[in-house]
This record gives C-alpha cells, sequence and structure tokens, in this order.
DNA sequence: ACTTCGACCTGTTGGC
DNA sequence: TGCCAACAGGTCGAAG
C-alpha cells in the first residue's frame, strides 16, 4: 500500500486519536523489521504524550515529549488504530497502547518497514538528512528538476523516483505521471526541457493530490476493528495494464524493465 | 560523483 | 490440484 498518498492517509487516520494522548505500554512481538527495533525501545516511549504527527517522505514522525519515533512502512506495511484489545494477527508486530485506551498497531508482512527512535533533532538522522523536496511544496517545481539534472544521465523515471531529489513519487505514481505529461520513461534528464518539466511538475502534483483525496474517503475505515485499510482503488491509466490499449490512443502498452522495476507507457503517446 | 545492483522478507499469482 | 518461479507499492549501501 505505502506511496506518499497512502503515508498521507495514512496520518491523517490516526492523527487525531492519539495526538496528546500518553502512551501507557508498548508491545513488541517481532523486532526484526528492517533494521531491528532497539531493545529499548519500549521503556524510552513510555509515559511519552505525542505532540504531534508529521509526515516527511514517506516516514511518519510521531513527535514525542523528549524524542522522535520514526516509522516506515516499506512494502507492505500497515497502522491502525484500535479501540479496544484485538487478537494479533500473524504479521502484527508493534502495539502502541495509548491512556485512551486505543492502540496503534503496526503490521507489515513483508517486514521492510521500520520503527525507531531519536532524541536529536529527527531531521538531521541518516534516514531523513538526505531526502529531497516535498513533491506538494512550492520548493518542488520545474525550475528545481531542471537544475537537478544537469549533468546526469539517468532515465527521467529513476530521476523522479529518486528520494534524494523528491520524495514520496513511488513505482505506481512514477508511471502515472510520465503518461499524463506525455514523456517517455526511459529518456534521459538531460534531453527534457524546462517546459516540459514544468508539464510534469503539474502532473506529479495533481495526481497525488487526487490519490490523497480518495485515501480521505476511507478515514473512518480506520477505527474498523478488524483493522483492514479499505482503501479504494485509484484509477490508474498505465500501472499494470501492459498490453493492454492505451486509454488515450488505444495503441497497445508497453512494458520495460528498469532499475528493477516494472514500467508501463504508450510509445505513441509518450515521446 | 554518478549509476546500477544486491539485499532485505513474505504472500500472491500465473505458467506448466 | 499442486508446485515453483517470478513478482510485488521501498530504499539503503556496496560495488562498478
Amino acid at each position: 500500500m505505502p506511496e506518499l498518498p497512502e503515508v498521507e492517509t495514512t496520518l491523517r487516520g490516526i492523527k487525531p486519536h492519539i495526538i496528546g494522548q500518553r502512551i501507557t505500554r508498548v508491545i513488541v512481538r517481532n523486532a526484526r523489521l528492517r533494521w531491528p527495533i532497539p531493545a529499548s525501545l519500549q521503556t524510552q516511549l513510555l509515559k511519552q504524550a505525542v505532540q504531534s504527527v508529521e509526515r516527511r517522505g514517506k516516514y511518519l514522525l510521531l513527535q514525542l515529549e523528549r524524542g522522535t519515533c520514526l516509522i516506515h512502512l516499506g512494502m507492505s506495511g500497515r497502522l491502525s488504530v484500535l479501540n479496544q484489545r484485538c487478537v494479533p494477527q500473524k504479521h502484527d508486530h508493534v502495539d502502541i497502547y495509548f491512556a485512551n485506551h486505543l492502540c496503534l498497531r503496526f503490521t507489515d508482512p513483508r517486514r521492510f518497514g521500520a520503527l525507531l527512535y531519536t532524541e536529536k533533532p529527527v531531521h538531521e538522522h541518516r534516514l531523513l538528512s538526505h531526502l529531497g523536496v516535498e513533491p506538494l511544496s512550492a520548493s518542488f517545481n520545474a525550475d528545481y528538476l531542471w537544475q537537478s539534472s544537469r549533468g546526469k544521465k539517468v532515465s527521467i523515471k529513476t530521476f523522479i523516483m529518486n528520494s534524494k531529489i523528491v520524495v514520496g513519487v513511488g513505482n505506481i505514481y512514477a508511471a502515472e505521471s510520465l503518461f499524463q505529461a506525455r514523456i517517455l520513461p526511459q529518456i534521459s534528464v538531460s534531453t527534457i526541457s524546462l517546459e516540459r518539466y514544468a508539464i510534469l511538475v503539474t502532473a506529479i502534483k495533481k495526481i497525488l493530490k487526487k490519490a490523497i483525496t480518495k485515501g480521505g474517503t476511507t478515514l473512518k475505515d480506520f477505527m474498523r476493528s478488524d483493522g483492514s485499510p479499505g482503501y479504494f482503488r485509484i484509477s490508474l491509466q498505465v500501472y499494470g495494464r501492459a498490453g493492454k490499449p492505451c486509454l488515450r490512443c488505444d495503441a497497445p502498452l508497453k512494458f520495460l524493465r528498469s532499475a528493477q522495476r516494472a514500467t508501463v507507457y504508450c510509445d505513441h503517446c509518450q515521446f
């Protein structure tokens, strides 16, 4: 599930339930995530209140009184807020209980996710310090992309998926944005004009915002006792549609594997 | 300095 | 139906 819109939806879903709440108990059933959850985490979180919940790229940051809890959902992670004790399932690795008796549960079958804690300034953390601009901020614009791409040869798809450049554009939204902007995924960043970068930036922002709006319609589901997320499937133009007709020109969509990621595009509409 | 590639995991899917 | 390989929405860090 987790591309930026899903992470943003998760943030909006959990925030109202845990903001201001004091942590009363932490249960770690499986510490073996992408980085092992430190054994000290349970003690460190205990009795701290949540001051704010923020997002940086695809990282969720629970700002506590003395430090910050960093959460990444990886490929298959999920956070749910449960209002009563709910029997943990196979992949429910962490529970954080609050004074209001709600439980924030971290579920992640593939365990590519992460849950860490730091008492240093969180934006200086090694996982955050190198991150590029937020795609929905004003800093993400055509000039920025054009400037950042000088002297580089990478393909435009690899480029916009590079978190040092811009955060939160994953494989699905990269493919969709490039289709919308009519740019071939495999062309080099050095060949793209400022004007086309402007079109691409607009497409990325539009698609991410639309996806956030759609995810936002299911926020009530966060309180479902079974913890199922129930996201609407976002209507996708190219992702997962290789060989099927292009929705703009009817030509069969092409498939390409670049940097080990599947890409679908239309070689008639995109150039 | 830039770019590619392997690694981390488990669940699902599709071909034989 | 069963088995097995390939693949999946991420991203770090080593190697080239």
